[in-house]
DNA sequence: CAAAAATTGTTCAGAAATTGAACACTTTTT
DNA sequence: AAAAAGTGTTCAATTTCTGAACAATTTTTG
Protein backbone atom coordinates (compact mmCIF):
# COMPACT_ATOMS: atom_id res chain seq x y z
CA UNK A 1 0.00 0.00 0.00
CA UNK A 2 2.01 3.13 -1.15
CA UNK A 3 0.80 6.81 0.75
CA UNK A 4 -0.39 8.73 -1.27
CA UNK A 5 -3.71 10.72 -1.88
CA UNK A 6 -5.42 10.39 -5.08
CA UNK A 7 -8.44 12.13 -6.45
CA UNK A 8 -10.17 10.59 -9.65
CA UNK A 9 -12.62 12.63 -12.36
CA UNK A 10 -14.08 11.69 -14.35
CA UNK A 11 -17.46 11.96 -15.68
CA UNK A 12 -17.98 8.55 -16.67
CA UNK A 13 -19.34 6.93 -13.72
CA UNK A 14 -18.67 2.95 -14.89
CA UNK A 15 -14.89 4.29 -15.88
CA UNK A 16 -14.91 5.99 -12.33
CA UNK A 17 -16.14 3.32 -10.64
CA UNK A 18 -13.70 1.22 -12.39
CA UNK A 19 -10.64 3.41 -12.09
CA UNK A 20 -11.20 3.68 -8.07
CA UNK A 21 -11.48 -0.19 -7.68
CA UNK A 22 -7.74 -0.83 -9.37
CA UNK A 23 -6.67 2.09 -7.51
CA UNK A 24 -7.72 1.61 -4.06
CA UNK A 25 -5.56 -1.46 -3.73
CA UNK A 26 -2.59 0.93 -4.84
CA UNK A 27 -3.00 3.75 -2.39
CA UNK A 28 -3.99 4.92 0.89
CA UNK A 29 -6.81 7.08 -0.29
CA UNK A 30 -9.05 7.36 -3.12
CA UNK A 31 -11.10 10.03 -4.16
CA UNK A 32 -13.45 9.41 -7.07
CA UNK A 33 -15.76 12.17 -8.19
CA UNK A 34 -17.98 13.00 -11.71
CA UNK A 35 -17.76 16.67 -11.44
CA UNK A 36 -14.72 18.37 -12.17
CA UNK A 37 -15.98 21.59 -11.08
CA UNK A 38 -15.44 20.27 -7.58
CA UNK A 39 -11.47 19.92 -8.63
CA UNK A 40 -10.90 23.28 -6.88
CA UNK A 41 -12.44 22.87 -3.49
CA UNK A 42 -10.67 19.12 -3.06
CA UNK A 43 -7.03 20.10 -4.21
CA UNK A 44 -7.15 22.88 -1.90
CA UNK A 45 -8.22 21.10 1.09
CA UNK A 46 -7.30 17.18 0.68
CA UNK A 47 -3.58 17.63 0.29
CA UNK A 48 -3.72 15.37 -3.12
CA UNK A 49 -0.63 14.11 -4.32
CA UNK A 50 -2.12 13.18 -7.60
CA UNK A 51 -4.94 13.99 -9.59
CA UNK A 52 -6.17 11.56 -12.69
CA UNK A 53 -8.41 13.70 -14.86
CA UNK A 54 -10.38 12.46 -17.78
CA UNK A 55 -9.66 14.95 -20.91
CA UNK A 56 -13.24 14.25 -22.14
CA UNK A 57 -16.33 15.90 -20.55
CA UNK A 58 -19.66 15.09 -21.47
CA UNK A 59 -21.64 16.64 -24.47
CA UNK A 60 -19.79 14.52 -26.92
CA UNK A 61 -17.00 16.75 -26.82
CA UNK A 62 -13.50 14.92 -27.20
CA UNK A 63 -11.41 17.25 -28.41
CA UNK A 64 -9.60 16.97 -24.44
CA UNK A 65 -10.55 21.08 -24.37
CA UNK A 66 -12.14 20.51 -21.13
CA UNK A 67 -9.09 18.14 -19.78
CA UNK A 68 -6.54 21.06 -20.71
CA UNK A 69 -9.02 23.38 -19.12
CA UNK A 70 -8.89 21.93 -15.98
CA UNK A 71 -4.74 20.98 -16.14
CA UNK A 72 -4.58 24.83 -16.35
CA UNK A 73 -6.84 25.45 -12.84
CA UNK A 74 -4.98 22.93 -11.13
CA UNK A 75 -1.16 23.55 -12.35
CA UNK A 76 -1.46 27.31 -13.05
CA UNK A 77 -4.87 28.93 -11.12
CA UNK A 78 -4.95 26.91 -8.24
CA UNK A 79 -3.26 29.12 -5.69
CA UNK A 80 -1.34 26.44 -3.97
CA UNK A 81 2.29 26.32 -3.28
CA UNK A 82 2.71 22.70 -4.12
CA UNK A 83 0.11 22.15 -6.83
CA UNK A 84 -0.67 17.98 -7.31
CA UNK A 85 0.70 15.81 -10.12
CA UNK A 86 -1.99 15.62 -12.72
CA UNK A 87 -2.04 12.40 -15.14
CA UNK A 88 -4.42 12.53 -17.75
CA UNK A 89 -6.44 9.96 -19.08
CA UNK A 90 -8.15 9.53 -22.31
CA UNK A 91 -9.97 7.50 -24.51
CA UNK A 92 -8.50 8.11 -28.08
CA UNK A 93 -4.50 8.47 -29.71
CA UNK A 94 -4.76 12.02 -30.12
CA UNK A 95 -1.27 11.89 -30.18
CA UNK A 96 -1.41 15.84 -30.40
CA UNK A 97 -3.22 16.24 -27.64
CA UNK A 98 -0.87 14.42 -25.45
CA UNK A 99 1.84 16.63 -26.65
CA UNK A 100 -0.12 19.61 -25.69
CA UNK A 101 -0.86 17.98 -22.41
CA UNK A 102 2.42 16.93 -21.25
CA UNK A 103 3.60 20.80 -22.80
CA UNK A 104 1.33 22.63 -20.67
CA UNK A 105 2.24 20.76 -17.05
CA UNK A 106 0.76 17.51 -17.24
CA UNK A 107 2.79 14.68 -15.51
CA UNK A 108 1.73 11.76 -17.58
CA UNK A 109 -0.38 10.70 -20.21
CA UNK A 110 -2.55 7.39 -20.24
CA UNK A 111 -4.84 5.73 -22.95
CA UNK A 112 -8.03 3.71 -22.76
CA UNK A 113 -7.96 0.88 -22.57
CA UNK A 114 -5.61 1.08 -19.40
CA UNK A 115 -3.25 -1.44 -18.47
CA UNK A 116 -3.60 -1.47 -14.40
CA UNK A 117 -0.14 -2.22 -13.62
CA UNK A 118 0.99 0.32 -16.06
CA UNK A 119 -1.70 2.76 -14.52
CA UNK A 120 -0.32 1.86 -10.63
CA UNK A 121 3.10 2.34 -11.95
CA UNK A 122 2.62 6.05 -13.46
CA UNK A 123 0.42 7.36 -10.92
CA UNK A 124 3.09 6.03 -8.38
CA UNK A 125 6.28 8.15 -10.17
CA UNK A 126 3.74 11.13 -10.59
CA UNK A 127 2.94 11.10 -6.63
CA UNK A 128 6.55 10.70 -6.24
CA UNK A 129 7.81 13.02 -8.49
CA UNK A 130 5.66 15.51 -6.90
CA UNK A 131 7.40 14.48 -3.33
CA UNK A 132 10.72 14.93 -4.79
CA UNK A 133 9.73 18.25 -6.67
CA UNK A 134 8.57 19.62 -3.21
CA UNK A 135 10.71 17.78 -0.65
CA UNK A 136 7.95 16.60 1.33
CA UNK A 137 9.11 14.00 3.84
CA UNK A 138 7.03 11.48 3.81
CA UNK A 139 3.10 10.40 4.03
CA UNK A 140 1.01 13.16 5.04
CA UNK A 141 -0.37 12.84 8.29
CA UNK A 142 -3.99 13.69 7.57
CA UNK A 143 -6.14 10.65 9.17
CA UNK A 144 -7.65 8.47 6.81
CA UNK A 145 -11.07 9.77 5.44
CA UNK A 146 -10.65 7.65 2.31
CA UNK A 147 -13.70 6.30 0.33
CA UNK A 148 -15.53 9.33 -0.11
CA UNK A 149 -17.12 8.08 -3.50
CA UNK A 150 -19.94 9.35 -4.67
CA UNK A 151 -22.48 6.85 -5.89
CA UNK A 152 -24.10 9.44 -8.01
CA UNK A 153 -25.84 7.48 -10.69
CA UNK A 154 -24.55 3.36 -10.76
CA UNK A 155 -25.76 1.27 -13.11
CA UNK A 156 -24.37 -1.93 -12.46
CA UNK A 157 -25.52 -2.67 -15.95
CA UNK A 158 -23.17 -0.86 -17.73
CA UNK A 159 -19.68 -2.31 -18.39
CA UNK A 160 -17.06 -0.01 -19.42
CA UNK A 161 -17.42 0.70 -22.40
CA UNK A 162 -14.28 2.46 -22.26
CA UNK A 163 -12.38 -0.57 -22.68
CA UNK A 164 -12.75 -0.67 -26.38
CA UNK A 165 -10.05 -0.45 -29.11
CA UNK A 166 -11.97 -1.18 -32.16
CA UNK A 167 -10.91 -0.38 -35.55
CA UNK A 168 -14.07 1.43 -36.24
CA UNK A 169 -13.41 3.36 -33.25
CA UNK A 170 -10.20 4.40 -34.28
CA UNK A 171 -11.44 5.08 -37.57
CA UNK A 172 -14.41 7.08 -36.11
CA UNK A 173 -12.33 9.60 -33.91
CA UNK A 174 -9.84 10.09 -36.46
CA UNK A 175 -12.34 10.99 -39.15
CA UNK A 176 -13.97 13.41 -36.39
CA UNK A 177 -10.55 14.68 -35.86
CA UNK A 178 -9.65 15.40 -39.82
CA UNK A 179 -13.34 16.35 -40.49
CA UNK A 180 -12.69 19.18 -37.42
CA UNK A 181 -9.06 19.75 -39.08
CA UNK A 182 -11.05 20.63 -42.77
CA UNK A 183 -13.29 22.83 -41.33
CA UNK A 184 -16.20 20.22 -42.26
CA UNK A 185 -15.14 20.38 -45.85
CA UNK A 186 -15.75 17.27 -47.23
CA UNK A 187 -14.02 16.99 -50.18
CA UNK A 188 -10.89 17.82 -48.35
CA UNK A 189 -11.23 15.29 -45.44
CA UNK A 190 -11.43 12.78 -47.30
CA UNK A 191 -8.52 13.62 -49.45
CA UNK A 192 -6.33 13.74 -46.48
CA UNK A 193 -8.38 10.87 -45.13
CA UNK A 194 -7.11 8.37 -48.47
CA UNK A 195 -10.71 7.41 -49.19
CA UNK A 196 -12.95 8.67 -51.66
CA UNK A 197 -15.86 11.28 -50.82
CA UNK A 198 -18.73 8.83 -51.58
CA UNK A 199 -17.59 6.41 -49.10
CA UNK A 200 -16.48 9.54 -46.39
CA UNK A 201 -19.99 10.36 -46.88
CA UNK A 202 -21.13 6.93 -45.96
CA UNK A 203 -18.97 6.17 -43.27
CA UNK A 204 -20.50 9.43 -41.87
CA UNK A 205 -23.93 8.35 -41.98
CA UNK A 206 -23.03 5.31 -40.24
CA UNK A 207 -21.01 7.08 -37.64
CA UNK A 208 -23.84 9.49 -36.95
CA UNK A 209 -21.12 12.39 -38.05
CA UNK A 210 -23.83 14.32 -40.10
CA UNK A 211 -24.00 17.99 -38.80
CA UNK B 1 13.87 35.20 -41.29
CA UNK B 2 14.34 33.44 -37.30
CA UNK B 3 17.42 33.97 -36.15
CA UNK B 4 18.25 30.69 -35.16
CA UNK B 5 20.54 27.77 -35.36
CA UNK B 6 18.88 24.61 -36.52
CA UNK B 7 20.23 21.21 -36.56
CA UNK B 8 18.54 18.45 -38.30
CA UNK B 9 19.27 15.02 -37.67
CA UNK B 10 17.31 12.31 -40.19
CA UNK B 11 18.83 9.58 -41.68
CA UNK B 12 16.28 9.86 -44.63
CA UNK B 13 17.83 11.53 -47.25
CA UNK B 14 14.57 12.32 -49.11
CA UNK B 15 13.42 13.77 -45.61
CA UNK B 16 16.27 15.12 -44.92
CA UNK B 17 16.53 17.39 -47.71
CA UNK B 18 12.75 18.40 -47.49
CA UNK B 19 12.76 19.66 -44.03
CA UNK B 20 15.87 21.35 -44.96
CA UNK B 21 14.14 23.00 -47.77
CA UNK B 22 11.35 23.98 -45.72
CA UNK B 23 13.73 25.16 -42.43
CA UNK B 24 15.71 27.03 -44.61
CA UNK B 25 13.32 29.73 -45.91
CA UNK B 26 12.26 30.26 -41.79
CA UNK B 27 15.68 30.43 -40.09
CA UNK B 28 19.07 31.75 -40.33
CA UNK B 29 20.83 28.71 -40.04
CA UNK B 30 20.01 25.22 -40.33
CA UNK B 31 22.24 22.61 -41.12
CA UNK B 32 21.23 18.70 -41.72
CA UNK B 33 23.09 16.02 -40.66
CA UNK B 34 22.01 11.98 -41.72
CA UNK B 35 24.46 10.77 -38.97
CA UNK B 36 23.36 11.10 -35.59
CA UNK B 37 26.95 10.50 -34.12
CA UNK B 38 27.67 13.64 -35.11
CA UNK B 39 25.37 15.40 -32.92
CA UNK B 40 27.72 15.63 -30.06
CA UNK B 41 30.52 17.48 -31.80
CA UNK B 42 27.65 19.51 -33.93
CA UNK B 43 26.28 20.80 -30.39
CA UNK B 44 28.96 21.45 -29.06
CA UNK B 45 30.41 23.85 -31.58
CA UNK B 46 27.87 25.11 -33.14
CA UNK B 47 25.50 26.77 -30.27
CA UNK B 48 22.33 25.29 -31.86
CA UNK B 49 19.23 26.12 -30.97
CA UNK B 50 16.81 23.29 -31.46
CA UNK B 51 17.68 20.29 -33.07
CA UNK B 52 15.04 18.60 -35.37
CA UNK B 53 15.61 14.78 -34.23
CA UNK B 54 14.00 11.81 -35.93
CA UNK B 55 13.47 8.81 -33.68
CA UNK B 56 13.84 5.95 -36.20
CA UNK B 57 17.29 5.14 -37.34
CA UNK B 58 17.53 2.51 -40.05
CA UNK B 59 17.29 -1.15 -39.51
CA UNK B 60 13.54 -0.59 -39.67
CA UNK B 61 13.64 -0.14 -36.25
CA UNK B 62 10.76 1.46 -35.13
CA UNK B 63 10.53 1.91 -31.73
CA UNK B 64 11.84 4.44 -31.70
CA UNK B 65 15.24 3.86 -28.98
CA UNK B 66 17.51 5.61 -31.19
CA UNK B 67 15.70 8.95 -31.15
CA UNK B 68 15.53 8.41 -26.71
CA UNK B 69 19.17 7.68 -27.25
CA UNK B 70 20.27 10.60 -28.49
CA UNK B 71 17.51 12.97 -26.78
CA UNK B 72 19.49 11.74 -23.74
CA UNK B 73 22.53 12.75 -25.10
CA UNK B 74 21.85 15.86 -26.33
CA UNK B 75 19.86 17.14 -23.14
CA UNK B 76 21.41 15.24 -20.57
CA UNK B 77 24.87 14.17 -21.64
CA UNK B 78 26.50 16.84 -23.56
CA UNK B 79 28.36 18.36 -20.68
CA UNK B 80 26.74 21.96 -21.94
CA UNK B 81 25.11 24.68 -19.61
CA UNK B 82 22.49 25.04 -22.00
CA UNK B 83 21.73 22.60 -24.25
CA UNK B 84 19.78 22.94 -27.28
CA UNK B 85 16.18 22.65 -27.56
CA UNK B 86 15.12 19.23 -29.08
CA UNK B 87 11.81 18.41 -31.91
CA UNK B 88 11.34 15.28 -32.09
CA UNK B 89 9.82 13.93 -35.34
CA UNK B 90 8.49 10.24 -36.36
CA UNK B 91 6.43 8.55 -38.54
CA UNK B 92 3.21 7.08 -36.82
CA UNK B 93 1.41 8.58 -34.04
CA UNK B 94 2.94 5.98 -30.50
CA UNK B 95 1.60 8.06 -28.27
CA UNK B 96 3.70 6.38 -25.76
CA UNK B 97 6.17 7.33 -27.64
CA UNK B 98 5.70 10.62 -27.67
CA UNK B 99 4.90 10.62 -23.94
CA UNK B 100 8.12 9.31 -22.62
CA UNK B 101 9.97 11.64 -25.46
CA UNK B 102 8.42 15.03 -23.45
CA UNK B 103 8.98 13.23 -19.92
CA UNK B 104 12.90 12.44 -20.84
CA UNK B 105 13.21 15.93 -21.84
CA UNK B 106 12.19 16.25 -25.15
CA UNK B 107 10.91 19.90 -26.29
CA UNK B 108 7.97 19.46 -28.46
CA UNK B 109 6.57 15.97 -31.00
CA UNK B 110 5.97 16.60 -34.47
CA UNK B 111 4.34 13.46 -36.59
CA UNK B 112 4.72 12.73 -40.40
CA UNK B 113 3.41 13.79 -42.65
CA UNK B 114 4.27 17.38 -41.18
CA UNK B 115 2.26 20.26 -42.00
CA UNK B 116 4.85 23.17 -42.86
CA UNK B 117 3.55 25.72 -41.42
CA UNK B 118 2.86 23.75 -37.99
CA UNK B 119 6.59 22.55 -38.41
CA UNK B 120 8.22 25.85 -38.21
CA UNK B 121 5.77 27.40 -36.00
CA UNK B 122 7.07 24.24 -33.53
CA UNK B 123 10.74 25.11 -33.62
CA UNK B 124 10.22 28.77 -33.52
CA UNK B 125 8.83 28.18 -30.57
CA UNK B 126 11.47 25.79 -29.39
CA UNK B 127 13.68 28.29 -30.12
CA UNK B 128 12.07 30.36 -27.94
CA UNK B 129 11.39 28.44 -25.13
CA UNK B 130 15.26 27.88 -25.18
CA UNK B 131 16.63 31.37 -24.95
CA UNK B 132 14.03 32.69 -22.34
CA UNK B 133 15.04 29.55 -20.47
CA UNK B 134 18.83 30.34 -20.67
CA UNK B 135 18.19 33.99 -20.50
CA UNK B 136 19.98 34.60 -23.49
CA UNK B 137 21.27 38.62 -24.63
CA UNK B 138 19.51 37.61 -28.59
CA UNK B 139 16.22 39.13 -28.70
CA UNK B 140 14.57 37.61 -31.43
CA UNK B 141 12.44 40.97 -32.22
CA UNK B 142 9.30 39.12 -33.04
CA UNK B 143 8.67 39.62 -36.22
CA UNK B 144 5.29 38.81 -36.79
CA UNK B 145 1.93 37.80 -34.44
CA UNK B 146 2.14 34.76 -35.93
CA UNK B 147 5.24 33.50 -34.41
CA UNK B 148 4.21 34.48 -30.85
CA UNK B 149 3.95 31.40 -28.05
CA UNK B 150 0.23 30.64 -28.24
CA UNK B 151 -1.24 31.59 -25.30
CA UNK B 152 -1.28 27.23 -23.25
CA UNK B 153 -5.05 27.21 -23.17
CA UNK B 154 -7.74 28.35 -25.36
CA UNK B 155 -5.86 28.70 -28.46
CA UNK B 156 -9.27 27.68 -30.41
CA UNK B 157 -8.79 27.31 -33.89
CA UNK B 158 -5.32 26.62 -34.07
CA UNK B 159 -4.97 23.19 -32.90
CA UNK B 160 -2.92 21.01 -35.58
CA UNK B 161 -3.57 20.83 -39.02
CA UNK B 162 -1.08 18.50 -39.65
CA UNK B 163 -2.54 15.59 -38.49
CA UNK B 164 -2.81 14.12 -41.52
CA UNK B 165 -2.77 10.51 -41.65
CA UNK B 166 -4.43 8.36 -43.92
CA UNK B 167 -7.06 5.83 -42.70
CA UNK B 168 -5.08 3.26 -43.86
CA UNK B 169 -1.70 4.51 -42.33
CA UNK B 170 -3.51 4.60 -39.20
CA UNK B 171 -4.99 1.28 -39.35
CA UNK B 172 -1.93 -0.54 -40.40
CA UNK B 173 -0.04 1.19 -36.68
CA UNK B 174 -3.24 0.29 -34.76
CA UNK B 175 -3.20 -3.24 -36.24
CA UNK B 176 0.47 -3.59 -35.34
CA UNK B 177 0.08 -2.02 -31.82
CA UNK B 178 -2.86 -4.57 -31.43
CA UNK B 179 -0.81 -7.39 -32.64
CA UNK B 180 1.66 -6.92 -30.26
CA UNK B 181 -0.83 -6.18 -27.59
CA UNK B 182 -2.12 -9.92 -28.23
CA UNK B 183 1.76 -11.09 -28.45
CA UNK B 184 0.95 -12.41 -32.18
CA UNK B 185 -2.73 -14.01 -31.30
CA UNK B 186 -4.46 -13.14 -34.17
CA UNK B 187 -7.69 -14.80 -33.06
CA UNK B 188 -7.69 -12.75 -30.00
CA UNK B 189 -6.22 -9.46 -31.73
CA UNK B 190 -9.38 -9.99 -34.29
CA UNK B 191 -11.87 -9.91 -31.25
CA UNK B 192 -10.09 -6.39 -29.77
CA UNK B 193 -9.67 -4.92 -33.26
CA UNK B 194 -13.53 -6.00 -33.90
CA UNK B 195 -12.91 -7.35 -37.24
CA UNK B 196 -12.80 -11.06 -38.03
CA UNK B 197 -9.83 -13.11 -38.28
CA UNK B 198 -10.09 -13.94 -42.21
CA UNK B 199 -9.93 -9.88 -42.43
CA UNK B 200 -7.50 -9.25 -40.66
CA UNK B 201 -5.44 -11.60 -42.06
CA UNK B 202 -5.71 -10.36 -45.03
CA UNK B 203 -5.30 -7.10 -43.95
CA UNK B 204 -2.23 -8.13 -42.29
CA UNK B 205 -0.81 -9.31 -46.18
CA UNK B 206 -1.68 -6.10 -47.68
CA UNK B 207 0.23 -4.16 -45.05
CA UNK B 208 3.25 -6.77 -44.86
CA UNK B 209 2.32 -7.79 -40.92
CA UNK B 210 3.37 -10.95 -41.84
CA UNK B 211 5.90 -12.17 -39.67
C1' DC C 1 -22.32 42.22 -56.86
C1' DA C 2 -22.06 38.67 -60.18
C1' DA C 3 -19.34 35.28 -62.57
C1' DA C 4 -16.42 31.42 -61.70
C1' DA C 5 -15.01 27.75 -58.98
C1' DA C 6 -15.75 24.52 -55.58
C1' DT C 7 -18.63 21.66 -52.73
C1' DT C 8 -22.58 18.92 -51.74
C1' DG C 9 -25.98 15.35 -51.80
C1' DT C 10 -27.28 11.70 -54.52
C1' DT C 11 -27.53 7.76 -57.71
C1' DC C 12 -25.30 3.80 -60.32
C1' DA C 13 -22.72 -0.31 -61.54
C1' DG C 14 -18.41 -2.63 -61.36
C1' DA C 15 -14.45 -3.72 -58.34
C1' DA C 16 -12.81 -4.83 -53.93
C1' DA C 17 -13.20 -6.11 -49.20
C1' DT C 18 -15.51 -8.54 -45.39
C1' DT C 19 -17.74 -12.28 -43.43
C1' DG C 20 -18.78 -16.92 -41.28
C1' DA C 21 -18.20 -21.49 -42.18
C1' DA C 22 -15.43 -25.25 -43.16
C1' DC C 23 -11.25 -28.14 -42.91
C1' DA C 24 -6.66 -30.14 -42.22
C1' DC C 25 -2.83 -28.99 -39.61
C1' DT C 26 0.26 -27.19 -35.69
C1' DT C 27 0.87 -25.29 -31.22
C1' DT C 28 -0.31 -24.57 -26.52
C1' DT C 29 -2.75 -25.96 -22.22
C1' DT C 30 -4.01 -28.94 -19.03
C1' DA D 1 -1.22 -37.64 -24.18
C1' DA D 2 -5.68 -35.75 -24.72
C1' DA D 3 -8.12 -31.56 -25.10
C1' DA D 4 -8.31 -26.99 -26.41
C1' DA D 5 -6.99 -23.26 -29.05
C1' DG D 6 -4.88 -21.24 -32.98
C1' DT D 7 -3.30 -21.20 -37.99
C1' DG D 8 -3.41 -20.94 -42.91
C1' DT D 9 -6.42 -21.40 -46.55
C1' DT D 10 -10.51 -21.76 -49.62
C1' DC D 11 -15.35 -20.46 -50.83
C1' DA D 12 -19.71 -18.00 -51.87
C1' DA D 13 -22.90 -14.51 -50.18
C1' DT D 14 -22.99 -9.88 -48.53
C1' DT D 15 -21.40 -5.43 -47.83
C1' DT D 16 -18.46 -1.65 -48.80
C1' DC D 17 -15.62 1.25 -51.80
C1' DT D 18 -14.96 3.59 -55.95
C1' DG D 19 -15.05 6.96 -59.84
C1' DA D 20 -18.24 9.05 -62.69
C1' DA D 21 -22.02 11.78 -63.37
C1' DC D 22 -25.24 15.61 -62.39
C1' DA D 23 -28.24 19.28 -60.53
C1' DA D 24 -28.37 22.20 -56.64
C1' DT D 25 -26.06 24.87 -53.38
C1' DT D 26 -22.25 27.50 -51.31
C1' DT D 27 -17.89 29.85 -51.39
C1' DT D 28 -14.30 32.46 -53.69
C1' DT D 29 -12.83 35.90 -56.44
C1' DG D 30 -12.43 39.70 -59.68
Amino acid sequence: MIQARILIIDDNVAVLKSLHLVLKGAFSTVVAVSDPQLIPALIKEENVDVVLLDMNFGRGKMDGKDGLFWLDRIKHRSGLDCPPAVVLITAFGDIGLAVDSLKQGGDDFIQKPWDNTELIQKITEAAEKRRVAFSQPKAPAHPKEEDRLPHPILKEGETGKGNTAHLSDLEREHIRKVLDECGGNLTAASKKLGISRTTLYSKMKRYGLIP
